[in-house]
RNA sequence: GGCGAGUUAGCCAAGUGGUAAGGCAGAGGUCUGCAAAACCUCCACCGCGGGUUCGAAUCCCGCACUCGCCUCCA
């Protein structure tokens, strides 16, 4: 398995820490707001990478957590009138419905900011015990000129972010301005918490390097995220971690990129030109759809921009996996999937999750393989070869809807039906086609018989 | 200004040295009581200009354009 790392640049044999256990940190929404299909692109890049390591047999633990203490949150929830905890719960609940939406599996663990602000003082004290930090007005900050390797990540230099910084954006001083903040002092009205650090919240950077190395360990394997998160985010990470631990903190660093609007701008709240996942149900999208455009439509390290089109274009082609399935009918799953289509699928799959490619694989199968149905040379065994790698491509995309097994009233009408056509009676084989619609059943009449499957 | 990614058919997209996967849309055909599906055929000289090579979308140089990051945005 070859996964591309943000750390070297390049795509590199990954070999987790533990023979056979994944430890993945997936950096995962603010809930300030529902999240927005951009963000569902780098949730469902995620789901693709934990898909792909548990069918190449990994044991996975991931851990995503919920950013629930924030500036935009602490501003929106005291314009409600309401705690921190009041205001998000309603997106909490909202993005796990989501991704069930979305069909993106759960992780392992999904650790609160707020449920973990001892962790993060442990974290900042240690920090403090070695010399990174400073303190002003109550802040507390990160050293940055203490952690030499600092832009490692994000490939910067230290003479190119000293060009690149502005002053002193917020409302909090520092000694140099690209140090960051661990801890903030209370601002009159925010919620706080009263910490040896002093009264105050964490800063957001140092949630990610506590809680994932509460449950994963201070080494671990994987940490994604969007590009944009690259840096500040996963370099801060990177600096509190490795200086305080000693250690090295992520061994691959992966990250999706960004979703764009049909102008080929980066989807985002700020730029207010996002779609959340809500629109698009409601505008009468199948979410499956959804999550075969996101998922496929480019791969995940290429900008991708959604339109209507590319929405329109899944859903015929997931209707033509759902038609393939169909037409091979209702047969055992036992079967081992066809081996060279087998091989090539999971071969892209392992080239740092080249989907798009395997993909094009899989449909290049499915036209030679309808080739032999038409031509009735399809033995058994290969329907059920053909079937059990629609099964096991589906392991990953998780979008197509099999045909069930039998229905004894369907085949009744089917072969009342078919006598009515031996008779030339086709008013009456219309008429039942059409009740079975209602019934919300499709007939497709071919030469092997009359075939049928449910229909929206 | 710095760093990085990218430019492949009407649209999306794979492809890192041997003369372009796949999906969508489109055209024609086969099949068919009808319908639908399916199948077959057709549809690209790979941003521009040089260079290396027997041979380049793939390597090198230059140019143009697009996008992202450069302090809290997935």
């Amino acid at each position: 398995m070859r996964l591309h790392n943000t750390l070297s640049g390049q795509v590199e044999e990954f070999k987790p820490i533990e023979v056979g256990h994944v430890r993945m940190y997936t950096c995962g929404p603010t809930v300030h707001d529902y999240a927005h299909i951009g963000n569902f692109r780098t949730f469902l890049f995620e789901d693709l990478l934990r898909r792909v390591l548990l069918q190449q047999g990994y044991r996975v633990t991931q851990v995503m957590n919920l950013t629930d203490v924030e500036d935009r949150i602490i501003k929106k929830a005291a314009e409600h009138g309401q705690t921190i905890d009041e205001f998000t719960e309603k997106y909490i609940e909202a993005f796990f419905e989501d991704l069930d939406t979305l069909r993106i599996e759960r992780a392992e663990h999904y650790p609160r900011a707020t449920e973990h602000i001892f962790e993060m003082v442990s974290l900042i004290d240690l920090l403090n015990e070695k010399g990174h930090t400073y303190v002003t007005d109550g802040s507390t900050y990160f050293r940055i000129a203490s952690f030499p390797r600092y832009g490692e990540l994000a490939h910067l230099d230290h003479a190119g972010l000293k060009a690149g910084a502005r002053v002193d954006v917020d409302d909090y001083g520092k000694d140099d301005p690209r140090d960051f903040v661990l801890w903030k002092a209370r601002k009159p009205g925010e919620q706080s918490w009263e910490t040896p650090l002093g009264i105050g919240r964490p800063g957001w950077h140092i949630e990610c390097s506590a809680m994932s190395m509460k449950y994963l360990g201070e080494s671990f394997d994987i940490h994604t995220g969007g590009v944009d998160n690259i840096f500040p985010h996963h370099e801060n990470e990177i600096a509190q971690s490795e200086a305080a631990t000693g250690k090295p903190f992520v061994r691959y660093w992966m990250h999706a990129q960004h979703l764009q609007d049909a102008m080929g701008e980066k989807m985002s709240k700020r730029l207010k030109n996002f779609t959340t996942l809500r629109d698009l149900v409601a505008e009468g999208y199948q979410p499956r759809a959804i999550r075969y455009a996101l998922l496929t439509g480019a791969h995940y390290r290429s900008p991708l921009a959604f339109s209507p089109e590319l929405l329109k274009a899944a859903d015929s082609a997931i209707k033509r996996l759902d038609e393939f399935a169909v037409r091979l009918g209702p047969i055992p799953t036992e079967a081992e999937p066809t081996p060279d289509v087998r091989k090539r699928w999971d071969d892209a799959l392992k080239d740092d999750l080249n989907l798009p490619a395997a993909v094009g694989h899989l449909f290049e199968f499915i036209k030679a393989f309808n080739t032999r149905l038409e031509s009735g040379k399809a033995t058994p065994e290969e329907r059920a070869g053909a079937m059990a790698m629609l099964r096991h491509a589906n392991r990953i995309l998780d979008v197509v809807e099999f045909p069930e097994v039998v229905d004894a009233e369907v085949d009744r009408l089917i072969a009342e039906r078919q006598a009515a056509r031996d008779r030339r009676d086709f008013a009456r084989a219309d008429e039942i086609r059409q009740q079975l619609l209602g019934m919300g059943i499709q007939l497709d009449d071919t030469k092997d018989g009359t075939r049928w499957k449910r229909v929206r």
